[in-house]
DNA sequence: CTAGGTGCCTGATTGC
DNA sequence: TGCAATCAGGCACCTA
């Protein structure tokens, strides 16, 4: 699944290979891979724009155009690929645009529920979201200021877009354990001390995960811009890991359901 | 406000 | 071996 750290690398690995390239062709293969605006009218105006700056913002891939831009949202198993365009096109890509150097950029994407937004300015999309977690700016005084008032799990919380931007089931599992905290824990309970290693938590999970480029487990499918696996599943401490020993204690990893979600932890490091 | 349920999808896994 | 049922999961959307 792509969360923050594996949008990043995407972004990055797009930046290199994008930027100042012109756009000549867009080919939708699934409709409801584009969100917004009409299909037509989307296949209609990306020809002849240039693509200036790639970024994130949560897990949103930017594309930043020279009108507009393009916002890809990969949800679970969308992939950003830049092939040639002599490569054959699997069923599996729903979006194909041509490029000015002979290349293509593919959104891929098994599960379908993808979707990208051609939109005149990128707030359109983003506009709920909540701040950067890596953000230099990104505080412990300001994930306190965040945190006052809110009521909830905080593993429910944490996967909030609306309260940080970027969790995803993984990093929210591994912060708590890193933080040692309950994934059960009411957010409204935390002391001063344990919100802060809330906050170094978060820090070190993302900051780690974006240097390894990423987590690709055995069943998602994850892989950058050009098709290299991640390799931060090699540090996970609880995720996927149900029953296997916790890495600090060697309790058994449990796993829950948490408002639909499955939610890994080590019993004996992260009491409730 | 939070919590819970449903739908969107398909490949992998499980059950018989 | 084959086929059907179940599951995973981000997020929008709905109800309590």
């Amino acid at each position: 699944m792509p969360e923050l750290p594996e949008v990043e690398t995407i972004a990055a690995g797009l930046r290199t290979l994008l930027i100042g390239r012109t756009i000549r062709a867009a080919r939708v293969g699934w409709d409801k891979t584009v969100a917004r605006p009409a299909v037509a009218e989307f296949e209609a105006r990306l020809p002849g724009r240039c693509i200036v700056n790639v970024s994130r913002r949560g897990k949103y891939v930017v594309l930043q155009l020279d009108e507009g831009s393009l916002l890809v949202h990969l949800k679970m198993t969308g992939r950003l690929l830049v092939t040639s365009a002599r490569e054959p096109l699997d069923k599996h890509v729903h979006l194909a645009l041509d490029l000015d150097d002979g290349r293509q950029l593919r959104f891929h994407d098994t599960r379908k529920f993808g979707r990208v937004y051609l939109v005149t300015d990128p707030a359109e999309v983003t506009v709920g979201l909540g701040p950067e977690p890596v953000a230099v700016d990104f505080t412990a005084a300001d994930f306190r200021r965040l945190l006052a008032g809110r009521k909830g799990r905080l593993k429910s919380l944490l996967m909030n877009q609306e309260f940080l931007a970027g969790l995803g089931n993984i990093y929210a599992d591994e912060a708590l354990f890193a933080a040692r905290l309950h994934p059960l824990r009411q957010a409204s309970s935390l002391t001063p001390d344990e919100q802060d290693r809330l906050y170094e938590a978060i820090q070190e999970v993302l900051k780690r995960a974006i240097l390894e480029r990423g987590t690709t487990l055995d069943d998602s499918s994850y892989v950058d811009a050009e098709g290299h696996a991640g390799g931060y599943q090699e540090s996970l401490a609880v995720y996927h890991r149900t029953g296997q020993p916790c890495p600090r204690c060697g309790t058994p990893i449990q796993r829950l359901v948490i408002g639909g979600r499955s939610a890994h932890f080590c019993p004996h490091c992260q009491v409730l």
